[in-house]
This record gives structure tokens, sequence and C-alpha cells, in this order.
DNA sequence: AGGGTGACCTGTCGGC
DNA sequence: TGCCGACAGGTCACCC
């Protein structure tokens, strides 16, 4: 379910909160992705430092090393000082001084992996290889065109492998493809400037207003907090095969990509 | 090295 | 009602 914008709502929804916290016990439930890579109980007594974000992935701070957190598909986070039971699929708790993050994953391809440091190869093995940070200034159109030229496969499939740029997902392709009317199947490295220009500003753009929007709530995301998204309301193509264009009325198509289904308006996505 | 495919796991939904 | 296949917000190991 989380892509960057899920996951920044959830890092905002409970960072402050955990920050200064004492790590009080670690709790596995069902295995995860990842073996979490160190006994829980090394963890008792570091304190939260801080909780970053990079791509799809949160870095916990600690006073010494860190933990990474992804949400895989069906992952969300809960905080507070009082949770109600951990049901069957909560595989992970963080207890802290401040209060208990949980991980709640039916699908179980979340993980959580402890580091000794972001440069350790615990964690670079997770994060080497993840492209430029969409919302930061370092996205900047010139290294974009430069990494899609070099790029032949179709773009949606170049900004879904997220080497290039990070944390965009199936629906936020689509629905950046829309907005700069680019074709999902056009080859990356066929762009032109002016276009690529197009699609870097419809990223930014997409992924702030979804972030403001609290995210997207397809199925069950929620922020740590309980809070649900407003996103998914205002989605010009994602998911809505069959009906019409919000631009132009003509109908939605979908095909399918490398196994998952891609969204365009064939009227207002040319090519 | 880039690009394509299967694999991981559970829940839900539509069709017969 | 029940069963079965397709599909779901991700990404890695493995082939060519």
């Amino acid at each position: 379910m989380p892509e960057l914008p899920e996951v920044e709502v959830t890092r905002l929804s409970f960072a402050a909160a955990i920050a200064g916290g004492t790590v009080l016990g670690v709790e596995l439930g069902k295995a995860l992705r990842w073996p979490l890579g160190c006994s829980p109980a090394r963890l008792i007594g570091r304190s939260v430092r801080a909780v970053r974000r990079r791509g799809k992935y949160l870095l916990i701070d600690l006073d010494r090393g860190l933990l990474l957190v992804h949400l895989g598909m069906s992952g969300s986070l809960q905080f507070g000082r009082q949770l109600p039971a951990p049901g069957g699929h909560d595989h992970f708790q963080l207890v802290t001084s401040h209060g208990t993050l949980r991980l709640h994953d039916p699908r179980r391809f979340g993980a959580v992996v402890y580091a000794e440091s972001e440069n350790a190869p615990a964690a670079q093995k997770l994060l080497g290889k993840i492209g430029m940070e969409p919302l930061s200034d370092a996205f900047a159109v010139d290294p974009f065109y430069c990494a899609l030229h070099g790029r032949r496969s179709a773009i949606k499939q170049v900004l879904l492998a997220g080497d290039v740029v990070a944390g965009i997902g199936n629906i936020y392709a689509s629905e950046v493809l829309f907005r700069s009317g680019i074709r999902p199947t056009l080859s990356a490295a066929r762009l032109t400037r002016p276009r690529v220009a197009k699609l870097h500003a419809a990223i930014k753009t997409v992924l702030a207003r979804a972030v403001a929007k609290g995210g997207s709530t397809l199925r069950n995301f929620s922020s740590a907090s309980g809070e649900c998204g407003h996103f998914q309301l205002e989605t010009m193509v994602y998911a809505r095969a069959g009906q019409p264009c919000r631009v132009c009325h003509s109908d939605i198509k979908s095909l399918r990509q490398g196994q998952r289904s891609s969204f365009y308006c064939p009227n207002c996505q040319k090519f």
C-alpha cells in the first residue's frame, strides 16, 4: 500500500512523539521479509533520536545504530501509549518510554532491519541503489533528464524501478504520467527535455499534494495515529479503467506492464 | 549492465 | 454457499 506519500505521512504522524524515548522492549511476531539482523535484547536501553525517510524506507535513528522499516505491500504502523492488544498480523513492536510502535502487515512483504549505521552493509544493501529524493532540491531536471536518457525501458517501468527517482509506486506512476501527458509505454530514452521537465514538475506536485492529503487509502492505509488519507478521491486515472477521463471524457484504459496494471487516457496521453 | 520473470504471502472479489 | 483464479499500494534474486 505504501508509496512515498504514505510513508512520509506515517513518518510525520509519530516522529516527534517517539523522539527521545528509550527502548524498553522489542517483540517479534511471524517472520517478515528479512530477519531483524540483531538480537532484540541488544536494542533495550537505547534511545530514539529521530525518524527519517529514504524512498519508501523509514529510518529510525537510535543513539547507536538504526532501524530500517519498510511497509512492503500491506504494512502500516501504529504508535501510541495504549494500543489495543496485538492481533495475528502484528509482527513487530518497539516498546519505548514514549509509546509503542507496532507494524501491522498481513502479507509480510514488509521488514524491520537493524544496521550499525547508514553506511553499514546491512543498510547499504537496502538503500544503496535508491534514486533521487523527489521532494528534495537534489531532484532537478538536468540529472533527471540524463538518467532517463540512458534507459530504453518504458517510462512507467523506469519510474517504478526507483533507482532514478525514489518512492514512486504503481498509483503515483500512473498519476504523474497522466498529468504530464506521457503514455506509460513510451521508452524513457525517447522523452525530450521539455517533456522531462513537465514530468519532473508533475512528480513534485503530485507527491507533495498526496502528502498534504494524508496519502491514499485504497484498502486500509492509515498513519501511525490512525488517520486515513484522501488523495485517492482525486486520482485522475489509477483504478479508473472504463470510467471517463476527468479532463476529456475519453474512456480510461488499462494495460499490463511487468505484471502490474497501468492506467492512462488514450487522448490526453497520445504518445 | 539493463531488462525481463518468478518468487515471496495473505486477503478479497468476481465468476461459475 | 463454495471453490478457484486473478489481482492487490513492493522489490529482490535470478536468468538472458
